[in-house]
Formats: C-alpha cells, structure tokens, sequence
DNA sequence: GTGAAAGCGCTAACAC
DNA sequence: GTGTTAGCGCTTTCAC
C-alpha cells in the first residue's frame, strides 16, 4: 500500500507538534518565521504532498467542482470547459468531468450518485427533454452550489450564464430579411430547452417586425445534429410553398442543411440564405462559408466558474444571470452575389 | 456548515454498531440478511450519501482517475475523453480533468500539484517539446499507475494505447502514389512527438518502398494547428520545385493546406493531391472532401482506461502496448478526376 | 454475526 | 507562538 509523507513526519523531524507543522505549511499568521521556514524546507526536501481527503474530511469541503454536460465532442461544450478548467487551474480547484449523452435518465443517475460530500459545487448544462429538477433541488438543499451555463433552466433559484439567444436569433434573422430573403425557415432545437425557445422567440420577433408571415410549417423542431439538418431541410424543400431561406438553431444543423441544398443543387446564398449559430470552426471550412452568430464560449466558461466559485466562498452571494451578446459573423451562405 | 447523513445516524435509528453498518453497505459476507436489509433500507430512506473523503483516507484510495492531455477542443481528444468518461462510468470512477494547453511547463506544474494522494491512477498524453520525464517517474515511484495515449513515451515501463501511426502514413501515402502522385510532401507535427516520429517513417517507407525520392524540403515541421497547415503549403508552394501531393499530419493541417491551395486557384485531386489524418469530421464538410486515415478515437479512450483500471486494481499487472490499426478513407482530395 | 476501538491525515478549539 | 486533544466519516483488526 502507498504511503506518502505527512506532516506527522514534518513534526517528528523537527521534533514540533503537527498543529505547528499544519499552520506553517497554510501559512497561519500566528507561527514564527524561522520555525516555518524550517517547515517549509523540511517539506519540499521529504517531497509531502497533502492529503486532500485528510483536509477534505476535516474542512468539510474539497477542492473539487463536477461539470456535467451533455456532450463534450463539439467546438461549443469542449471550448467552454477550457475556459472552466481555466479559471479553475488558476484558483486550485479540481473539475470532475461527468457527460450525460444528451439522455435525462443519465442525467438523473449521474446526479444520483456524485460523490456530493466531495463535491464544493456543479456546474451544469441540462439534458434536452430533462422535465424534472428535483435531482437539482436536492443537491442546492444540502447547501451545494449550482451554477447553469447554456442550457439553463428557470425552475431553480441559482446563478446562471447565457448568450444571449434571444437578440441572437432575432439579429440572425434581421440580417436575412435585409439581404432581401422573405420566406425564412427555421430548423430549431428540441422544444424543451429554453434557449431553444428564446432562439425561436427572437425568431418570431424578427418576423414580427418585418410584417412577414408566420407559417407553422416553416418551423421544424427536432435534434441538434448535422443528420437532423439534413431531415430538416429535405422536409422543407420537398413539399409546396419551399421557404427562401433558414436560420438554423446551431451551425451543424445549418451544415446538415447546407449538405442537403448542395446535392439537391439548389444554390445557396443566391437562391436560398442560411444563418447558424455558434460559429463552429466549420462554418469557415464549410463553402459557401456559414453566415453565424458567434458565441463567445470560453469567456461563458470563465464566468460560469467565477460565478460557482463566489457561491462557493461566500455562502449569501446573491445568484446572478449573466448573458453575454452574441456577434453576427456574416460570411457568403446569407448574401445574393 | 452542511451535514450529511452518516453511517453513525444509520447506526444510531437501529441501534446497532457502525461497523455492522459499514459491512452491510459494502455487502460483506458475514452480515445477517436481516440487519442488512434493515440497514439499506433506512440508509435509502435517509438519503445516505457516502462520504469519500472518509473512505479514501480509511482505504487510502479515492475512485479518482486523472486525466491529463494537451487540449480538449478537437475532434480526437474530446472523443478520447468520451470514451474515458464511458468506462470510467460504467466501472464508478471519477474523471479529473487537466489541460496542458500544450505547454511542457503547465504540464509539469499541473503534475506536480496533482492532488496524487486521492488519485488512483492517471492517463496522460503529453505535451508537444517536453523532454524531461522525471515528474513522471516520480508519479510511478508512488505506486500510482500512468497509461500514457496517443502522445506516448518510450521512456517510462508503462503501458500505452496509440493508433498505428507508421502503417496509417504508409497506407495514406501509397495510396497517393497508387493515384498517380509522385512528388508527394509531408507536413509533419513538432519532430519530438513520438507518433510525429511515426508517420515520418510511414512516409519515408512508401517512398522508399515505391523508388521515389526523399526531398529534405518537401518534409516540414511544425505545429497542428489549421493554421500551420495553411503556412507550410505556402512554403512549399512559393519556390520552385513544387510537389503534386501533400500528406499532413492530421486533418486540420490538411484542411489548412487546401484553404491555401484552394485561395491560389490551384485544382485540389486534379492538379495536387492531400491526404489528411484522424477522420475529423470537418475533414467530411470541405469540399473537395478530404482523404484520410480514421483512428479510433473513441475506442482509444475506451481501452486507455480499462487498462488503466486494470493496472490500478491488480498491483503486478505487465505493461501493455495496445495498437489500434487506422483506417483509409478515400475521398476526393485525393483523385484525379 | 456483531461490537469496541484504533487509526487513516489533517484541522481547530483550547490551553499554556 | 506552540502543544494537546478531539474529531471529521469510514474501515478494519481483534474480541466475543
């Protein structure tokens, strides 16, 4: 069995007691210089690294926070926990990574049996068609702090952080009507998400605004990946009355989309514009080139961790909503040459 | 401060000794039926929640696995980490995440404040120009199992989980050869990486194997970023001497290259063949689309961690070097029309 | 089959 | 400024 040193042996080195020891080493005020120096020396010269299930189980608290998302194989998720692992390097904390695959019941048992007494915080991003948030109100009851970034949900009275989706949309699809498209679709995400719905609101609002009209068959709900893109798009062009053009809720569904158009040799920009969201790395790569919103991820995962971290250091810091602006990224998919 | 249930609660409502308790939790052998199920069921009504910090300093183990790689935003690492994430689930173990962003310096720092001490074992893919083992060694000293994938080291007895690189390049550049290519150039990775040193001698073989000269300026190294890519088939395609053909490292250097070739007006698979490496998805989205060598990314991430696990749970576990063959994708990048 | 007690490594009163 | 001691929640001898 591994044994590593620990401050009994810093003490009984220096013939001290290991309350001195543990003061020096976390730099207490109340301990003479020349002792801790000694300490200290000793220390790195023995090689001790502490124990955190030792500290963890006397302080009550760990250094470790858990993220938990639905995926982390895209250029969104993977850019935002570089920003939290970020922040969370910075400041000595630990992230415990947990994926739930999109699927609530995963979701559910993962958040079932987290480690929760080892747990300061979590941060998380909510499965689609995830209905129930007792899971949730059970962990914030014990007095862990949550904080939700993305895939928020209102139900629960704890910090979260957003782009904003509303403004987003409704600027994505503002741009489309300036550029002189009048039958704009819109390929959304599963309704149960709530930016989902604020996407689809500025949507509407956009619309609304411009005094066009509103077909309920224009409007497709259905999964976030490039296949239900394709799904998506080949529904809408099969049919009678074919829009002119499509604001995807994300850019792999504008992708899907696009692939869809492009072997159907409808010629996008000119006959038919697409705006995403997000502003993947291959929206660039795709051509014509993917008109976007982009989404600034990685100050969204700085902040989400700042947030959890204040929560976690000061018991009564007020929950906050931070929304941060999207930016339209016009490129050639939106504009007749 | 918050509470959790205990087993000290649990003994305390029936009225009988924690360690009857703790061995009716763990389902030991020798516990009356009765008592256990009279156990598990207030334990379940109470809402028990273990407390790891207690049992990993009482076991002197946590179910904690480090997890420490260059970046998480790319295709091949993020589905590594969700093959990881897969078994590490299944088997009840906890991911902690680090993100050398590449630099040997954040990587030793990472290691050396590493919270060893709860961590049963570590996966690791090291840093592009890290020459230094030690702080590895230092780890296994420990008695704490590394697995190293991907980004390997010959350096250190333990076991490791890569593609196989070499017959990948040689099977990639045959190909091209196979199409009519005879001037084919690599651009290569930073030379110190192990697998970087692979795929070289995979081109260099069918080169060799196909009586075709080696160019020392045909061979370039660099970094993996697009934009790498983008600069070193600028070079290449500047002077005089141009090759028809170019073998990249990985996609995302192909991808760049073709945004280059493809901004100059010069015919990708007509006039100059590329063939990438990973199977990006990207790699599917440019057009032409883009030749390449599949890897397993997911299965890697699979097996890094049952091995690691493996390792962690039987003491003289014998190292293993597990290779996973890739797989030729042929697409248009790479054929005259 | 069950209980008492010691101990894992560290922190935090409380003394002095 | 430093030492003594109890205790964090759990596991594990060793008795019985």
């Amino acid at each position: 069995m591994k044994r590593f040193i620990t401050i009994k042996d810093i003490a009984k080195e220096l013939n001290i007691s290991v309350s001195t020891v543990s003061r020096a080493l976390r730099d207490t005020y109340d301990v003479n210089k020349e002792t801790r120096d000694k300490v200290l020396e000793i220390a790195s010269r023995l090689n001790y690294k502490p124990n955190f299930n030792a500290t963890g189980l006397a302080k009550r608290s760990s250094h470790n926070i858990a993220v938990i998302l639905p995926f982390i194989t895209n250029y969104y998720f993977s850019t935002v926990i570089t920003g939290i692992q970020e922040v969370a390097y910075e400041k000595g904390y630990n992230i415990v990574l947990y994926v739930t695959n999109d699927s609530p019941e995963r979701e559910l048992n993962i958040i079932n049996n987290l480690p929760i007494t080892s747990l300061d915080g979590l941060l998380v991003s909510i499965a689609s068609n995830s209905d129930s948030y007792e899971h949730f109100e059970e962990i914030i009851a014990n007095e862990t702090p949550i904080v939700f970034f993305d895939r928020v949900t209102n139900h629960l009275e704890t910090s979260r952080v957003i782009q904003d989706d509303y403004n987003g949309a409704f600027e994505a699809v503002e741009h489309l009507i300036e550029n002189g498209y009048t039958k704009i679709a819109h390929i959304a995400g599963p309704a149960s998400l709530t930016f989902t719905q604020n996407r689809l609101k500025g949507y509407l609002a956009a619309l609304e605004k411009h005094h066009l009209e509103v077909r309920e068959e224009w409007i497709i709900h259905s999964g976030f990946s490039q296949k239900d893109g394709v799904e998506d798009a080949s529904f809408l062009f099969t049919g009678e009355n074919r829009p002119d053009a499509i604001f995807a809720v994300n850019d792999r569904k504008a992708i899907g989309a696009m692939t869809y158009l492009k072997s159907n040799g409808i010629k996008i920009g000119q006959e038919v514009g697409i705006v995403g969201f997000t502003n993947d790395p291959s929206s660039e790569i795709i051509s014509p080139s993917l008109t976007t919103i982009a989404e600034p991820a990685f100050e969204i995962g700085r902040k989400s961790c700042e947030l959890l971290l204040r929560h976690i250091e000061k018991k009564y810091f007020q929950p906050q909503e931070i929304v941060f602006p999207g930016k339209l990224i016009v490129r050639e998919s939106s504009v007749k040459v």
